[in-house]
RNA sequence: GCCCUGGUGGCGGAAUCGGUAGACGCGUCGGACUUAAAAUCCGGUUGGAGUUAAAUCCAGUGCCAGUUCAAGUCUGGCCCAGGGCACCA
């Protein structure tokens, strides 16, 4: 073995030959039971960035470790490779979008390889290719006939800058979640999923995933956003029209005052008398021309013009104004409220600016509010309610709805925030939506047989304001699949979000032509084990998937409910205390980094510092430090191989230091173990690698010339470590393990296993307090007794000295560990 | 406003059940080796008091209370930071 560490060659040559003895496949087909472990799929941008390299290292230990306790361990890697960069890259440098995707692949490839990443490169999934998106179309097809793909006319998020419609997933604070610039509101015909079916298994399964994150299902319940109330409808006085409301608060409906529908209300013109007709048009336009952020904006004076016509209050006959406000949403409830002032704020602000009248009809005994200043939106009873009055108002809820059910002008309503999801794109890079349109017969879809669908090669990318794909000559040109007449294709590509929402299925079965993957197989490898990736995907990537997956169980072709067993949220990689960006110019290149220090220090250095979901600040002092471990670790071995090999075997009695020796490594075994499996606590099993590496370190510094047994025990301690570490410096312990002597590859290895009698240290520490403070320690024997224990303690000089004169009011102890002296 | 997460040395972070606070590392200081440097090795490093040096003592896990023989850990009430949602009726 060479004395000195080089990182470079020993992993070039190890990741050849695993490469070539395929030391990374897994077959379908095993004894052992299995397991998946899955990291987000990367978009091949052009290169790794260091949150990819702590994403994929997290999880490929995970893989790893599972592998060595004896499970037949699926790990694959793939390509979301559809999507906006690519066309743009091909606007600005002329390169065709799959020559760019492709030469990206091939390049990211290369350097996932170098990280020495354990995929089956055999099940790779590559999204842009037509042997995969071929199933995307055909999923979509069997969506579109269960009815939950359909194609509406609605009010849309535009983004300008990337020429396209976005799903509401998609904007995150008024603006495109890509490129940052204001999204518009259009009106347009788009294809949709119907997620919203799903809208309450979805919430409600949220309970079935112990293994996610509180954070990522309370985000998932409030995009959800379920809401239960009741649908009043309201009588207008000047014509037969009635207008629907929805509302949470049933039990102030007695003091309604007014009532507001949105600018964008359908029967609007209809509600409107021919005097407001003017300033109602005036209000619509200025309302239209306001863009999302302007008018969601918090601290924008509520504004609004009265309709001219009026409504009857079903429950006490009151007669009241219909208004139009830009605070009544027109996508949400019925895109009309009942305005309460007394008790709601936003009614309350309105009324106040308007002069309307208001009346309060909730009231608390120990907190009476008036309602002068402030809406009183707090729990109460019923006052002004007529038969309700004294009622309280948590039940008055259902009291009134009911009424309202029993007379015919109510119901009771559960109400979703959730929009279905927008999945058209006016893009080219993206799976084209198989439909076409034909004069006579409307909407076809296109055959089974006849996919995929291809995008075409006669695309000109340099125009401006429509989709490239468009300017294909021959695209658009189809048959009618029903009538065998003149056709015209839809140029709509689907959402890259509808690729991803169902690739970690077809790992289980990649290359399958006749089906996007089979039933068996697809039952046998999901739901994904393991799945690890950023929390920027809470709500869009694993919400989308939670859906297709209950969508595809629906249409028979899987048996299972949700996906992602176990979810980990990998924190961000920083530096200097910032997210790494170009723009800042904080970026570290992992490609240097294994230039100078090679993969194993990168690995190491990405799993050591923080734990996997909290935030990981880069440093280059950090980096050398584990470089410097490494070399550390190689020394220890290097100096010591002609003394160390792998079949030693261990005598049963032996000396102190032998034994303390062997006690560390059986402790580092449990712990190590227990780290891994409690939350992948990886940067305290660096802490125990180090810990144990420093403790072999010291065993040999006592020893001059090495006898039999030591030289087992040393055997014994260097192997384990290595098979500890060599889910994580996977070059380095496969070469040392070659080097000693060992057989096939350490990653063939089972696992180390612990004594309980030998995980511990040989005697106890007995920690005596005094009034609980720490007064003494003393070095004793496991097996004492409470009584002795307690003797030991107070027989200490220090408890003695500091007992003197004082009254032992009690003594507590606790078995092996410690003595505390209450005294007065 | 509502929801989630977190708050421990100069820094990243440890601390199964309530039982030695600060593991391990980074940084830093001192020492060894060397003509010198790098590399490596050894030692110190929460604050304060104390001493020639030690021993030793006091305080200390965001703040204020509480429970307990014993609280970073449990309970109640706050404060701060990060993230998510939000005129959703």
């Amino acid at each position: 073995m060479k004395n000195a560490y080089f990182p470079q060659e020993i992993e070039k040559k190890w990741q050849k030959i695993w490469e070539e003895n395929g030391t990374f496949k897994t077959p379908d087909e095993s004894a052992k039971p299995k397991y998946y472990a899955l990291s987000m799929l990367p978009y091949p941008s052009g290169k790794l960035h260091m949150g990819h390299v702590r994403n994929y290292t997290i999880t490929d230990v995970i893989a790893r470790f599972k592998k060595m306790n004896g499970f037949n361990v699926l790990h694959p890697m793939g390509w979301d490779s559809f999507g906006l960069p690519a066309e743009n890259a091909a606007m600005k440098h002329g390169a065709e979008p799959e020559k760019w995707t492709l030469e990206n692949i091939a390049y990211m490839t290369k350097q996932l390889k170098m990280l020495g990443l354990s995929y089956d490169w055999d099940r790779e999934v590559t999204t842009c290719l037509p042997d995969y998106y071929k199933w995307t179309q055909w999923l979509f097809l069997q969506l579109y006939k269960k009815g939950l793909a359909y194609k509406k006319s609605a009010a849309v998020n535009w983004c300008n800058e990337c020429g396209t419609v976005l799903a509401n997933e998609q904007v995150i604070d008024g603006k495109c979640w890509r490129c940052d610039s204001v999204v518009e509101k259009k009106y347009l015909s788009q294809w949709f999923f119907k997620i919203t079916e799903y809208a309450d298994e979805l919430l409600k399964d949220l309970d079935k995933l112990p293994g996610w994150g509180d954070n990522v299902k309370t985000m998932q319940a409030n995009w959800i956003g379920k809401s239960e109330g009741a649908i009043f409808n309201f009588k207008v006085v000047e014509n037969d029209m009635v207008v629907p409301v929805y509302t949470t608060r049933p039990d102030t409906v007695h003091g309604i005052t007014y009532l507001v529908v949105a600018p964008e209300y359908k029967d609007i013109e209809a509600l409107t008398t021919p005097e407001n007709k003017e300033a109602v048009e005036a209000y619509r336009a200025n309302a239209r021309k306001m863009t999302e952020i302007e008018r969601l904006s918090n601290d924008r004076v509520k504004t609004g013009v009265p309709l001219g016509t009026h409504c009857i209050n079903p429950f006490t006959g009151e007669k009241f104004p219909l208004w139009t406000a830009d605070y009544a949403l027109a996508e949400y409830g019925t895109g009309a409220v009942m305005a309460v002032p007394t008790h709601d704020a936003r009614d309350f602000d309105f009324a106040k600016k308007y002069n309307l009248p208001m009346k309060v009809v909730i009231q608390n005994a120990e907190n009476p509010s008036d309602c002068n200043d402030a809406a009183y939106t707090e729990e109460g009873v019923l006052i002004n309610s007529n038969e309700f009055n004294g009622m309280k108002n948590t039940e008055a809820k259902k009291a009134i709805t009911q009424k309202a059910v029993d007379e015919g002008f109510g119901e009771f309503k559960t109400q979703y925030r959730l929009r279905d999801w927008l999945i058209s794109r006016q893009r080219y890079w993206g799976a084209p939506i198989p439909v076409v349109y034909c004069e006579k017969c409307g909407i076809q879809t296109v055959p089974e047989e006849q996919l995929p669908v291809l995008l075409p090669k006669d695309v000109d990318f340099s125009v401006v304001g429509k989709s490239p794909i468009t300017t294909s000559k021959t695209f658009a040109e189809a048959t009618c699949p029903c009538c065998g007449g003149k056709a015209t294709r839809e140029t709509d590509t689907m959402d890259t979000f509808v690729c991803s929402s169902w690739y970690y299925m077809r790992y289980a079965d990649a290359k399958n032509d006749k089906a996007p993957f089979s039933k068996e197989l697809i039952n046998h490898w999901l739901p994904v084990d393991q799945y690890v990736g950023g929390i920027e995907h809470a709500i869009l990537h694993l919400l989308y998937s939670r859906f297709f997956t209950k969508a595809l169980r629906d249409l028979g072709l899987l048996d299972f409910d949700e996906p992602f067993k176990n979810l980990l949220t990998q924190g961000m990689v920083l530096k200097d205390g910032a997210k790494m960006s170009k723009s800042k110019g904080n970026t570290v290149d992992p490609d240097e980094i294994f230039e100078n220090y090679g993969a194993d220090t990168a690995r190491l250095f990405i799993l050591s510092d923080s734990p996997p979901a909290r935030d990981f600040d880069w440093s280059d002092a950090g980096v050398e430090g584990c470089y410097k471990f490494l070399n550390r670790v190689w020394r220890l071995i290097s100096s010591n191989a002609e003394n160390i090999s792998v079949s030693y075997s261990l005598p049963s009695s032996l000396t102190k230091d032998n034994d303390d020796l062997v006690r560390i490594v059986h402790m580092a075994i449990k712990g190590i173990t227990n780290d891994i499996s409690n939350d992948f606590q990886f940067n305290t099993v660096i802490s125990k690698y180090r810990e144990l590496v420093n403790a072999i370190y010291d065993w040999c510094g006592k020893k001059s010339q090495l006898s039999d047994e030591d030289k087992a025990v040393l055997s014994f301690a260097i192997v384990s470590l290595i098979k500890l570490m060599s889910p994580v410096a996977v070059h380095l312990c496969e070469e040392a393990w070659t080097e000693l002597g060992g057989e096939g590859s350490i990653h063939a290895q089972e696992w180390p296993v612990w004594d309980e009698n030998l995980a511990k240290a040989s005697s106890i520490t007995l920690v005596v307090q005094i009034n609980g403070k720490l007064k003494d320690k003393i070095e004793a024997d496991e097996a004492l007794n409470q009584d002795e224990l307690k003797e030991l303690a107070l027989s200490s000089p220090k408890v003695k000295e500091l007992t003197e004169g004082k009254t032992i009011v009690k003594t507590i102890v606790v078995p092996k560990k410690l003595v505390n002296i209450v005294v007065k």
